[in-house]
DNA sequence: CTCGAGTCTTAAGTCGTGCTTAACATCCTA
DNA sequence: TAGGATGTTAAGCACGACTTAAGACTCGAG
C-alpha cells in the first residue's frame, strides 16, 4: 500500500502495445527501441502481479487483464493529452515544431506559401512535412507521430474519421479533364459524352482513380484505361502525349510543365474537398492554429486569386 | 510540438501544493524536502511559460493559470489513482502495509484484534497504526498519508465527509452512564433525573463532550461539569472515586481498570457509530478489503458475543 | 531596530531509473 | 535449412529528481 502511483509514460507505452499488435510496432511509433518497450510492459506485468500480454508469433495480444487496465490507461493518456494541451495554450508561445503530413498533390500549392506566412507571421515555428496518403495521415495523427495532415477527399469515396479528430474544409476544387493539346474535348465536357475515350487514372487504390472509375460507371460506361499509375508527372505527360484522357483535381495539374489542355466536366461536376485534420487537443494550441490559419488564408488566395483558366 | 507529455508526478505536486496552501505542507504530504517541491513547480512553471504560484508571505497561492492547470491536474491525479486501484486488484495479491489511524478509544477494541484475525487470513499484510481524531483522520485520508481510518460519530454531531471517501457502519453501541460503586443512580436511568448530578465530561471540542452536552441540554438543564479532560483513564477514575457521573461509549470503558458501576440510559437512548473510512479508490483493493474485514468480523463477535453486564 | 522563526529559492552532488547497444532465443517463411 | 521477423536479457550510459546546504525574504516579537 505504500506503492507509488503507477508510471504515466508506462501506461502510454500499454496504449501503443495495445494500438499496433506488437512490441516493435509500438516502439517505432514512440521513437524508442523494442528493448525499452519490452522492459517497460515487464515491469508493468510485474506491478501488477499479472501477465498482460499474450507472446504469439506474430506480435502480441493483450489478455482479458491486460485489456482492463487499458482502458484506465486509455483515460489516463487522454487526461494527460488535454493537459498538455491546456499548458500549450497557457504560455501562448508561438514556437516549436509542427510536424506535418500532406497528400502530394497539394503540398506544393498550400503547405509551401503557408511555411512562407508562417516564417513572417510566427518565425519561431518551424515545420517538418512528409508525403502521406490521407489514411495514413490519421494513423500518424492518432499514433501522435504528426500533429497535422492535410488530406484529400474525392466524391463517393468516403474516409472514415476517428472521432478524436478534428477536421476543417479548406479547399474545395472542380476535378478538371486533362488532354493533349490537339484532343477535341469540347469546352464544357459531359462524362457520358466520353465513353469511347481511352483513359489515364491513377490506380482503384487512390482515392481519386477511385473517384473516377465512380464517375465513369454512374455515366453508364468503364472506362478504356490504357495507363495506370500514381505518378502524377507521368500521369499529365501520358495525357499531353494524347495516350489518353485524365479527371484530376486542378490544383494538382496546376504547376505542371508538360502542354496540355484543361476542359470543365459540367455533367456531373464532380470535386475534392482539401481538409486540415489534427486531433482535437492539438488544435488548440497557439502553434498549430498559427498553422492552420495560415493554410486558411493561402487557400482563401488560392479561390479569388489567380484562378487558372480551364 | 515536440514536446513531452507533462510529467503526471509534477501533476499531483501542484495537487498537494493546492491543497495546503505552501510548498513546505505540500512536501510533508508527499514525504519529501521543500526544495524537492519547489524545483518541480519551477519546472511545471517554465514548461507552461506562466507563472502558476504566487509567493506570499505565508506560503503560495495559485494564479488563475494555476487553477486552470489545477483542474487537469486532479483528472489526472484521479484517473492515476484508479489505475493504481485496479493494478492492485487485478494481482489479487494479499500483501502489503495498511496504514490506519483509528480514534484511541476503539483501537483495543477493534484494531488490536482485527490485526490478529489478519495475521492468520492474510499473513503477508502488515499495519501502521496511529490514533487520530476523527476529522484529523478524514485530512489524512484525502492527504493519502493514511488508508484507512476508523472514527466514531456521536448522534447530533455531525461530521462532514467528503465524496472521495467511502464509509462503512462498524459497530453501534450505546452510550452508558459512569459513576462510583456507591452512587444510586437507577438501573434504567433517564437523563431529566440526573439534571443535578455533578458530570466528569470530555472538552466540548471533543465529540464525545459535545453529545453528552447536546443531550444534557435537549433534557432540559446544563451539565455541572466538575471534571473536564480528554484522558479517558482519568475521566473513569474521576466516575469511580464519585467525583461525578459520565456519559461514556461502552467499548471505551470496557477495559478500564477502576471499579465502577454502568447504567444503561433509556430516555433518550443514545449512541455512538464506529465507521471505517477509506478512499473509493483504496477500498477496492484486496489488502485493504481484507483488513475491513476483519474489522467487521472483530464487531460482530463483539455484538453477539461477551456483551459486557450494564 | 534587530533577532528569530517561518517561508521559498538556488547550487552542487548523489542516486535511481529508463534508455541504448548487443547478443540471444524463438517462431514463421521461403 | 537459412533468413527475417519478433521478443528477451544483460551491461553500460545518461538524464532527471531528490537531498543537503546555504542564502533571500517576510513577518512578528522582544
Amino acid at each position: 500500500m505504500a506503492t507509488r502511483p503507477p508510471d504515466a509514460s508506462r501506461l502510454a507505452t500499454l496504449v501503443h502495445v495495445a494500438r499496433h499488435g506488437s512490441l516493435t510496432g509500438a516502439a517505432q511509433a514512440m521513437g524508442v527501441t523494442t528493448s525499452a518497450v519490452s522492459q517497460q510492459m515487464s515491469a508493468l506485468e510485474a506491478e501488477c502481479g499479472v501477465s498482460l500480454i499474450e507472446r504469439q508469433s506474430r506480435g502480441v495480444t493483450l489478455t482479458g487483464d491486460g485489456l482492463v487496465l487499458l482502458e484506465h490507461a486509455e483515460q489516463v493518456v487522454r487526461h494527460l493529452d488535454e493537459t498538455q494541451a491546456t499548458m500549450a495554450q497557457l504560455s501562448g508561445a508561438l514556437a516549436g515544431r509542427v510536424r506535418v503530413a500532406s497528400i502530394a498533390s497539394a503540398a506544393a500549392a498550400l503547405i509551401l506559401p503557408a511555411s512562407r506566412v508562417l516564417a513572417t507571421t510566427a518565425p519561431a515555428v518551424t515545420m517538418s512535412v512528409s508525403t502521406l496518403e490521407p489514411s495514413a495521415s490519421l494513423d500518424a495523427l492518432i499514433d501522435g507521430t504528426i500533429d497535422l495532415a492535410l488530406i484529400d477527399v474525392y466524391d463517393h469515396v468516403p474516409i472514415a474519421m476517428p472521432s478524436q479528430l478534428l477536421v476543417e474544409d479548406v479547399l474545395t476544387e472542380p476535378l478538371v479533364l486533362v488532354a493533349s493539346r490537339e484532343s477535341a474535348i469540347p469546352t464544357r465536357a459531359t462524362l457520358s459524352r466520353l465513353k469511347d475515350e481511352r483513359w489515364v487514372i491513377p490506380p482503384a487504390h487512390a482515392a481519386c482513380g477511385a473517384a473516377t472509375r465512380h464517375a465513369c460507371r454512374s455515366a453508364g460506361f468503364e472506362p478504356d484505361v490504357v495507363w495506370e499509375t500514381d505518378d502524377l508527372l507521368l500521369l499529365v505527360a501520358a495525357a499531353s502525349r494524347g495516350e489518353g484522357i485524365a479527371l484530376l483535381p486542378r490544383l494538382a495539374v496546376a504547376d505542371s510543365v508538360a502542354p496540355v489542355r484543361l476542359r470543365r466536366l459540367v455533367d456531373p461536376v464532380l470535386t475534392r474537398r482539401l481538409q486540415v485534420v489534427t486531433r482535437h487537443t492539438t488544435a488548440r494550441r497557439p502553434i498549430a492554429r498559427a498553422l492552420i490559419d495560415a493554410i486558411h488564408h493561402v487557400a482563401r488566395a488560392a479561390r479569388t486569386g489567380h484562378r487558372p483558366p480551364v
